[in-house]
DNA sequence: TTCAATTTGTTCGTATGTATC
DNA sequence: GGATACATACGAACAAATTGA
């Protein structure tokens, strides 16, 4: 017997929408009062029970409120929308390095469209990743900038980043990638290419017996470690993996300068040193000095980033520039087309620039 | 006529917040099914619609949820209930500096407390942290730490604090105070002994013809000068407004060095200068220089902060400790206490700690 | 000040549709 | 299929606040 006339439309809902637009329209500005509930019973044909029902979902959202015994009005609301307007930027450290400027960069871009910023980090582990995620997931949120934690793993929680697909929140990688999720947005330094003309500027100075440190757990240390060991090859050098020194984040402040310590004082020729970034390189540089040896006289070495421990104490690393606020400004535009569902080119990567300073010699 | 008994309560209101007690209490566990809406009407002595416009105020807010043909049911959201969990930071700035180091000592607390962090900032200026509280005051946010800009300025935007007064949003002013709203909750550096420390330490070495450059448009640049002032008064030495130069955050990059530089060259002695942070005594130390006068030898020079810039080139200057993230952990902490609504000390000065480098020495 | 009309707020009753078990 | 429970819809009545005559 039930009128199955089609689809069962709630008429209250169609109200709803009906009034919705009427509110959302130029046609009303704030303070406006509405037509009575009688009023939009008579017009609308249904009871008044239903009208009220209809309003009453706009006013959960403040869009009008209700005067007792004066009537239905729009609110100040209406002016600014809702929309949360907010970013939130997912780095695997905040205060120190390079992460101040990059996340200055993508805070000059994002705040001057009406952005903010909730800033949350990971102590680059893949535990603190999926923590925040997980955690944005329940957020109000309307995109994410996030830097890959430990990316040179395989990345274990594909699910949570579909999940912000499925919520239709765009997100944007930087710095780091993910072999799994290679295709998705990304804006990058070219750390191959950089590592590369690194090692070739030591070669280009003469030197031979060139020892690289690398990090083992993102990649980037892959990838300047791979540029490493492809300009040694362009030069007819032979690889030799006990050259290269590993180290994870978690003994980034005991491992690797004592292990090159140890070579050096064993007797092995060592002419350069290519690092995975400058502070890897301070410490490194201290640690030559530490066995007698000089820098640049004895042993060259070499940063990346050019950040601020590249130039202290007189002495300017031999490094590759990262364009930090850059770097942040490109994510950042790139996810606002995103938001705006617009078309844009989904992978940049950055061009290294060498900076040659005095902690490279001729040999 | 009316039966006046009193206040009249609403029938769903008083049944809406029995049900929510019991949605809240430890007998609810998420998933629990509610009795039905006919065996609440019973138990009640009302009729169904009543009960039903009384579940429907706990279903907005998402804490149960409604199961067609089946029954209600305790929503999951019970466990976290609702809260924003978002904090906002509004800074003069973002990534230069010292802000780093705070903004990660604020986090550091907050994060381990489950709140993120909302990043605002308002180049220091008055219009910047309007702009910045009339945004906030439409977000979600459980509190705010807030620097005050050229909080030296009187503050014309009283009525914003008091809205989040008015909304029950807690706030901790940190580094300088508004003198308004010196009642409200604070974490500060003692700058008026800091400077005071300075130069009377400045004057222990036997410089008399001691300069001063403050900025005038935060509170910390009056105390500071204050400091300098009263360490000469104790000592005995006149204070000589001509020895003072005063700037604004404006012309921050051009103003104070060539004035100084104008009364080095026109002859006049001076023996010490006491600047009023250490990127400000970096570019005196230059600008000394470029006069051909040495530092420390001819001109002793302070700073304040203890900043990444206080420790370059292989000098340390004379400077006063800024606790950096230890201010950004106190600051943090009271607003957590502030958010439980727990009593707490609401004025934290911390004592200012000197630091002797080699930009200054004796007379 | 009073009063009546208007408008929203609350509560009851009733009926039907539809999903679940 | 039948019992149960939630969803939608309508009608009616009175209470309480506002407004303007």
């Amino acid at each position: 017997m039930g009128e199955t006339d089609g689809r069962r439309e709630k008429k209250y809902s169609g109200i709803e929408s009906e009034l919705r637009d009427l509110v959302f329209s130029d046609l009303c500005k704030p303070g406006d009062k509405l037509p009575s509930e009688n009023v939009l019973a008579d017009r609308y044909g249904v009871s008044r029970q239903t009208v009220r029902k209809a309003l009453e979902g706009l006013e959960r959202e403040g869009y009008i409120y209700a005067k007792h015994g004066s009537g239905r009005y729009v609110s100040e609301r209406m002016l600014h929308r809702k929309q949360s307007k907010n970013i939130a930027v997912v780095m695997t450290y905040l205060s120190d390095y390079i992460f101040p400027k990059v996340i200055g960069g993508i805070d000059e871009v994002l705040s001057a469209n009406g952005y903010d910023l909730i800033l949350k980090h990971t102590n680059n582990s893949r535990h603190g990743e999926i923590a925040c995620l997980t955690e944005l997931l329940d957020k109000d949120i309307d995109g994410i900038i996030i830097e890959p934690s430990k990316s040179n793993l395989y990345c274990k929680h594909t699910d949570l980043f579909e999940k912000l697909e499925e919520y239709e929140i765009p997100y944007v990688f930087i710095q780091g990638e993910y072999e799994a999720m290679a295709d998705r947005p990304h804006v990058l330094l070219d750390d191959e290419k950089g590592s590369f003309l690194l090692t070739q500027h030591l070669i280009g100075l003469g030197h031979r017996e060139i020892y690289g440190i690398f990090k083992s757990d993102d990649s980037q240390g892959q990838k300047r470690h791979n540029g490493y060991a492809r300009a040694l090859a362009d030069a007819g050098i032979p690889y030799d993996p006990s050259r290269v020194i590993w180290f994870y984040t978690e003994d980034r402040k005991v491992h690797p300068y004592t292990s090159l310590q140890k070579i050096i004082r064993s007797g092995r020729q060592v002419d350069a040193v290519v690092c995975y970034n400058d502070q890897i390189a301070r410490h490194v540089i201290r640690a030559i000095r530490e066995t007698g040896k000089r820098v640049p006289e004895d042993i060259s070495v070499t940063g990346y980033d050019n950040s601020e421990s590249a130039n202290v104490d007189g002495s300017q690393l031999t490094t590759i520039v990262h364009p930090q606020e850059e770097l942040g400004r490109l994510a950042a535009d790139m996810l606002l087309h995103l938001i705006h569902r617009e078309k844009v080119e989904s992978r940049i990567v950055i061009e290294p620039e060498l900076v040659v300073g005095n902690t490279t010699t001729e040999a």
